[in-house]
DNA sequence: GTTGACATCATACCTTCAGTATGTTGGATC
DNA sequence: GATCCAACATACTGAAGGTATGATGTCAAC
């Protein structure tokens, strides 16, 4: 039988990384509290990350991990017509963003902690690029210059990220999820505006 | 002759914030930093405010304020079309929002240190209330339901914030510019689909 | 004009916390 | 079994947020 994956306190200090900068965000916590959840001291956190800023950066990295894992398993299911993708995608995006940790580290704490090139350079492989390959269809459909893919999947991306913090932020969540897929819906239908029967 | 608007010690420290935390960010910014830029000690900061993160508060309230000063004079300038408010009011929002303080400040440091609610309610007077107007006009045409007005602004507001930090961060800004400007343009004209001649 | 009260700020101090320096241990290697 | 190094604990330092208290000026009242 295979040896079990062997959990490192690099994993143990990761985990719990994860779940107190997703709960109180990154100022609030102290490296001490995040050694001390994984049963570990302060020596080791600066053993294995450089600053309290790379454990965030790693933690990051880690839920990217695991969003990219989801996206890649939504892409694959496939179903929809190439041209819906951006519409349909939108509904998707939210699923998979819809988490505190995602919100709180990779939306929220992510650009002022990270900084912002550093935290573009984060998202552009995973939920960029999501929006970047469903926009690619419009381009094949002559609906889009491809010049402005990028672009335009960065700022699809910008208005999806406040999608997700306007349904965190409401008294309703509920209601607020699905007034803003309706947006996002009417948003993202409006690319295909010349679109061909 | 009328005396000078006093310029109160807490006006002093209020602008010397602005400037040192859209210079290095908020958490790169010392109480007493701002304090001896003002020519004061610490004592006075916490006695004009409640802590370091009312400080800034206070201070994107300034920076906050004259960019409503500019919204409001950009939207009194008239002259385009009310259906075409919403493409050319982008270039606008744009030319308003593409500064260091706002960048830094309200784009970056906010979410992260005031919170995303209270960060979005000094955000919804002012950006997003001027996108839900030019979007009004969409609705008096019928080419939108009232009820994605809100939702619908919040996320091009997102899409706009997104567009300026892709301008910060890009090599040839110029041309980043023209780049965003061209796609803000795909995005905001789709919402005119099925626009009457 | 003296006194007292309050507003405004400086100074001194406390505490927390990020970061560093050094000590300690267990295992691999020869 | 002596050595060496990876991995972590412990002890320490400095900076910074926040507080408590003292100093100064101003104004009102008598």
């Amino acid at each position: 039988m295979s040896t079990q994956p062997a959990l490192t306190n690099r994993d143990r200090l990761i985990a719990q990384a994860r779940r107190l900068f997703s709960e109180h965000g990154f100022a609030a916590v102290s490296v001490d509290e995040v050694a001390a959840a994984a049963g570990l001291t302060k020596g080791a956190v600066y053993y294995q990350f450089k600053d309290k800023t790379d454990l965030f950066r790693a933690a990051c990295e880690a839920v990217l991990a695991d969003v990219r894992w989801q996206v890649d398993a939504a892409t694959m299911s496939g179903g929809t017509h190439a041209l819906d993708e951006i519409v349909t995608g939108g509904d998707k995006w939210l699923d998979i963003y819809e988490t505190p940790e995602v919100r709180q580290m990779l939306l929220i704490d992510g650009p002022a902690v990270l900084g912002v090139e550093a935290w573009m350079a984060l998202q552009e492989p995973v939920g960029i690029a999501l929006i970047a390959h469903a926009l690619g269809h419009l381009v094949d459909a002559g609906l889009l210059p491809q010049a402005q893919v990028a672009a335009l999947a960065h700022m699809l991306f910008g208005s999806f990220v406040q999608a997700t913090l306007r349904i965190a932020v409401a008294a309703d969540p509920q209601a607020a999820s699905r007034e803003v897929r309706a947006a996002m819906r009417t948003l993202t239908s409006g690319l295909l505006a010349g679109r061909p029967a």
